[in-house]
DNA sequence: ACATATTAGTTGGTTTTGTAACTAACAACG
DNA sequence: CGTTGTTAGTTACAAAACCAACTAATATGT
């Protein structure tokens, strides 16, 4: 009789809260972070997120080949290989063979593409510390600890 | 010089921590942990993810329009329109204009959609304990309720 | 009553992603 | 050497997401 009022069937379904469905939460924690980001390096750079990870990436991690970018950001090789055509159209990277083997590629950063992260790491660390002004510095550590764990980082 | 070597540039570039930045840290682990669960429905329903959570707030919440699911679960409504016709056509839902306002369509489970969230819903919560085992309840607590202030629910 | 605005939902065209097959360079083993 | 296997990276085609324009029904204001 409940069932048919409610239209909830099963047994799982009772108890089962959805807000609280760890992937569900974390995807539209998720989601809402970066709406808000996504902005800058959109509006500013005509960037997308995966051009902004690898900048990112190659910003604070220096020059590396296109497959050090793919397991450090876990981004699958196509969408790389698509974000560093798009960074080099702009001017914000340079690739270059490597003479030992040339199946490799390292790229770098331009002045350019230096400055455009720069500018957006500053912009990103703002955005972070705003985040986190609603937690106490205990609860940052955890959250983040336990996010890592979650991402097997 | 330590610049050139590194390849990093700016102010913001020396201490910020990309592995801690929020966003990109809940991205990480929501695709993680999403990653797993989607072979769930994917594989044995067919479903993509926003047919998934179409599914999962009409098994949960009962019977609702559209725009409701629209507003619940954060979905744009074209989403949600092509979700609810894939889920019409696989015989997950019907759906009932209003007689009131014939704008208005209210969707509802059939049994077999009602047995599939139920299944779904049930190795959801498995899937959910799994990934809490490694937090203490205490952790695990703080993580929900963090999540959900991040996520502005 | 009639023009205008709003709301629920759909559709079309473009962009982005995902998957798989592909090239090019090197490695390993007979 | 030369065949086979592996790795870095690209490309082509299909699936999915995004955005804007659209229909249909109702609400509002004059």
């Amino acid at each position: 009789m409940s069932e048919k009022q409610t239209g909830q069937t099963g047994d799982a379904s009772a108890d089962f809260d959805l807000q609280s469905f760890l992937p569900y939460l974390l995807n539209i924690a998720a989601e809402q972070s970066s709406a808000t980001f996504q902005t800058y390096y959109k509006d500013r750079y005509g960037m997308l997120r995966t051009e902004w990870r690898v900048l990112f990436h190659l910003g604070r991690y220096g020059a590396m080949t296109a497959k050090d970018v793919c397991d450090r950001a876990r981004l699958h090789k196509t969408k790389v290989s698509r974000a560093v055509a798009a960074l080099q159209q702009k001017r914000f990277l340079t690739r270059n063979t490597r003479p030992d083997d040339r199946r490799h590629e390292t790229l770098s950063l331009t002045p350019q593409g230096a400055r455009a992260y720069a500018d957006l790491a500053t912009q990103a660390q703002r955005f972070d510390r705003a985040l986190m002004q609603d937690f106490s510095p205990q609860e940052a550590l955890l959250l983040r600890s336990a996010l890592m764990r979650i991402a097997k980082l």
